[in-house]
DNA sequence: ACTCGGATTCTCT
DNA sequence: GAGAATCCGAGTA
């Protein structure tokens, strides 16, 4: 089901690095290459409706640092959930009834990690949004691994060789393939420069933004709140699902 | 206290 | 395309 080759695309290359470099021994990952000349956004990115929100966050990096090295991965997909101060609301949302034990980060200042546990065995991860106060979240639906492949190959238990598909594409593989647990990492701050787990842009520039519905919900399941990058070998969801394109900036 | 079902993934047909 | 796995948060009583 899982397919090979990827499409080739647009691409950020870090100036100050020779080409010549580019051609790494194999299993050498990339991080040290790929990481420099990045930025942490601003809070003022995430203080904002998670629908404006979420679209720009498409081809930003979310970078984990872990014992085996930093995990790195572009976001390709993304769905925005709606906090209770709007109207309509969204039901769809777990923030929808006001605050719980379970959503309260949501509830708190923007650009911190919302993660919680799904069908007993997985976890997703969402960044809050909105000023303290109010509610509303971007949900991590997929990602393209940029550095760390091979650790993220083991936490998938998967064979070497898998394909940057298999490692993330999907909100609880891509959790599973950065490690990322309720117990560890909710409530960390994405945006605080001494934070293990952080967002970056490197400068990765995204024109062009695909929206459809959301999937795997219920309730407001009309609404046009996901996004992604057009035709991406990561996205998840059946490549059925039509949206329409829209420009971005 | 008890029930329901989920922002999923994997395997098998 | 269908069914299982498998836990706990949230809603109801």
């Amino acid at each position: 089901m899982e397919k090979g080759p990827q499409v080739s695309r647009k691409r950020a290359e870090p100036a100050h690095i020779p080409s010549s470099f580019s051609t790494l021994p194999k299993g050498w990952d990339s991080a040290r290459a790929a990481l420099p000349r990045t930025r942490l956004l601003p809070r003022t990115f995430f203080e904002a409706p998670p629908d404006v929100a979420a679209p720009r966050l498409l081809g930003k990096l979310l970078v984990h640092q872990t014992e085996a090295g930093p995990l790195a991965g572009r976001i390709v997909e993304v769905e925005a959930y709606l906090g209770p101060h709007n109207h309509p609301s969204d039901p769809a949302a777990h923030a929808h009834r006001g605050p719980t034990a379970r959503n309260s980060v949501l509830f708190g200042p923007a650009g911190h990690a919302y993660v919680y546990a799904i069908y007993g065995r997985y976890f997703c991860i969402n960044i809050s949004c909105e000023i303290e106060g109010r509610a509303g979240c971007i949900l991590l639906r997929a990602l393209e691994p940029v550095s760390g492949m091979e650790p993220m190959t083991r936490n998938r238990n998967l064979p070497h060789g898998a394909t940057p598909r298999q490692l993330t594409s999907g909100p609880s593989r891509l959790c599973q393939a950065f490690g990322i647990t309720r117990q560890l990492h909710n409530g960390l701050d994405l945006l605080d420069p001494a934070s293990r787990l952080q967002v970056l842009d490197d400068g990765y520039e995204v024109s062009e933004v695909l929206v459809t519905t959301r999937i795997g919900i219920r309730h407001a399941a009309d609404r046009p709140l996901r996004f992604a990058l057009p035709g991406h070998d990561c996205v998840s969801g059946p490549k059925s699902l039509i949206g329409k394109r829209i420009l971005i900036r």
